[in-house]
DNA sequence: GGAGTTACGCTACGGCTCGTAGCGAAAGCA
DNA sequence: TGCTTTCGCTACGAGCCGTAGCGTAACTCC
């Protein structure tokens, strides 16, 4: 997470279990105070560590909740629901629960908007949460392409483009619905925008 | 703006230079310190009023950056371009070429992540930046009907729903790329997006 | 022109958080 | 038993917050 420890080998190891309370208290205190009111010194009272053991690991308020909050989007999964339209509806809903959180919600959203200055902690970012979670824009089209539902890009680079395209789509609607718009991603909504996905604009005009 | 002022006839009025002057440093002090850094009183002395001043006209840090940041998006606008097609294109790259500018990106992320726990912030944002951008979505979908791109929706809710759905994705997808991805949302990106808008996945596998 | 009203600039203040330094004790390894 | 690293604790200067108080400036109504 926060630093490796491969060479060290002699002295006092870290306490595992002080990570994962410090973490936990990040959550907690992103429930309670959002981002702006949170502080390491609550945070450090919560999770039962002095104030220093944190500024010893994470090197500021911006690295420890990005670390708190990537933990959250592991839980993610693609279960086969039989058609690539379940599937992205089925996803698309997990991904809508963990944004319904208020831990989520708040400290994702200003991790993000600290990024836009900060090149360390976009990369950051990317790698701890984005990419790892492009995983399943991948798994559900190679499994849409065995089923025929979608032709084969043999085009290496045009086929990385459209997954990049397609997460930011799909990643930045139920976002944008849901913390700017306020507005529940909900099974109706979430259909709505499977339907637009597969199939556009043009062609589904009906409702529901 | 931050206060309406219908009834007070009498007394001194509030200098509409200072709001310009205001809001201009606000918007400049993201650029050079972002938000996190920016601090109310180094804005009052970048526009050259007293810290007090800006504490009278607004109530925080966040409601003085949506006031500048939402002066930004006044320049969209929807020129007839001939098709749906172009008009969508058309519209994304100036949202996008606003999303590009660093006071904007940083500004309006941190805003909306603090409205996460403050109901009239988010109140606020609706007012003053997406409901008042809605109008494209409903100008284009308007013109694209009368080309006879688009298929009329007589069902009023669905067809509000389809706006708000429709919004969501660009504005979603745009924000996406830009900040989280950390990807330019040049013309090609933004021709793709197009594509999956109107036709949707299944139909257009080739590349650009 | 005077009275009343509101906005403004300036100074000062207590309170809070930050991030670091320094110390002694604890927990592992050779 | 030494050596090394982590940990808890305390203390500190620095910076920003948001407000109060005061005298002055600008504008309206009489």
């Amino acid at each position: 997470m926060q630093s490796r420890t491969p060479a060290s080998r002699t002295g006092r190891p870290r306490s595992a279990a002080a990570d994962a309370a410090i973490l936990a208290a990040t959550r907690q205190a992103l429930v309670e105070l959002g981002w702006s009111r949170l502080t390491l010194g609550d945070v450090a009272v919560r999770a039962g560590v002095a104030k220093t053991t944190l500024y010893r690991r994470w090197a500021g308020k911006n690295e420890l909740v990005v670390d708190a909050v990537a933990e959250l989007f592991d839980e993610l999964s693609l279960p086969d629901r039989g058609s690539l339209a379940a599937d992205i509806e089925g996803v698309v809903l997990q991904f809508a629960a963990i944004l319904a959180r208020p831990e989520a919600r708040s400290g994702l959203m200003a991790v993000v908007a600290e990024a836009t200055r900060d090149d360390a902690l976009r990369e950051r970012i990317r790698a701890s949460i984005v990419d790892r979670q492009k995983r399943l824009v991948l798994a559900g089209r190679a499994r849409a392409q065995e089923r025929g539902e979608l032709p084969a890009q043999p085009d290496a680079d045009a086929a990385a483009r459209t997954v990049d395209l397609i997460f930011d789509m799909v990643a930045g609607a139920v976002v944008h619905r849901t913390l700017v718009s306020a507005e529940p991603a909900d099974e109706e909504w979430v259909h709505g925008l499977t339907r637009v996905l597969l199939s556009g604009l043009a062609a589904a005009p009906g409702p529901g």
